[in-house]
DNA sequence: CAGCAATGTTTACAACCGTAGTCGTAGTGA
DNA sequence: TCACTACGACTACGGTTGTAAACATTGCTG
């Protein structure tokens, strides 16, 4: 059984979700490692990570294992749960819960390129024998 | 043309997308009769109604036609033009702007029922005769 | 005309978010 | 051993959000 989920209940932010890319890339980094990924990129500082770490340690959404004076940091939820949840909330609040509805949206509105409908067909044919 | 749309650039709350939604099955309503709509499904008074519509308003989101001693409110943007923003803005945070991702993702998770499955394949046919 | 009812405007306030500085402590190099 | 440094914990602070009460205005009804 491998399939770590748990809801989480707690929303993850914006700000949040980046520390959480860095460690869905790469488990068991130090908040160091952390800042090392995003900071430059998103303009923050050390203190800006190390807050941000203990905020999702405090909602559950990753852990900290010491490790000599630091911890290690490794997401709790997988990223393909956290993707799923966020996915249903979209299609829930926009769409009434229909995901076709989505699809169609995104269709309609020249998101999906000539690919991208390739690449679904595709998808489908496999899911329907 | 007709594509009422202007990004907003101010990002719509979830307590005010329900008073958009609200305003988008029905323009022109003042606010206890969006109240009426919503404040009993919510749990809201009229207060809070009376609090989002101005924020809205302050927003650009929607427009207050004084009519007499009172505001008819009607949304300034569409709803498929909100729809399609906050598509795509999930589908860049979380699938690297892939929307085929995002369909993909759903398919395996379960998320579509053999109806949604259907509907899009025949939106499928549709969009690629 | 005098209150009452309806309506928008102001103000409130706690929780949450983004962003970060400061403090305390525990190893570390000289 | 002793200053220094690396690190997590605590604190901060302005902005947004959810939720609403208080206030002001104005039309209506007795």
């Amino acid at each position: 059984m491998n399939t770590p989920e748990e809801p989480i209940g707690e929303r993850i932010t914006e700000a949040e979700l980046a520390v959480m890319d860095v460690l869905w890339e790469r488990p068991r980094q130090t908040a160091a490692e952390v800042c090392e990924a995003v900071c430059t990129r998103r303009g923050w500082s050390l203190a800006t990570v190390k807050t941000l770490l203990a905020r999702l340690v405090q909602k559950g959404a990753i852990s900290a294992a010491p490790d000599g004076r630091r911890f290690l940091y490794t997401p709790l939820i997988a990223r393909a749960a956290y993707v799923g949840g966020e996915s249903r909330r979209l299609v829930d609040r926009l769409f009434g819960g229909r995901a076709a509805s989505l699809v169609a949206h995104l269709a309609e509105s020249e998101a999906l390129s000539e690919d991208d409908l390739a690449e679904i067909e595709a998808l489908l044919k496999e899911l329907r024998p």
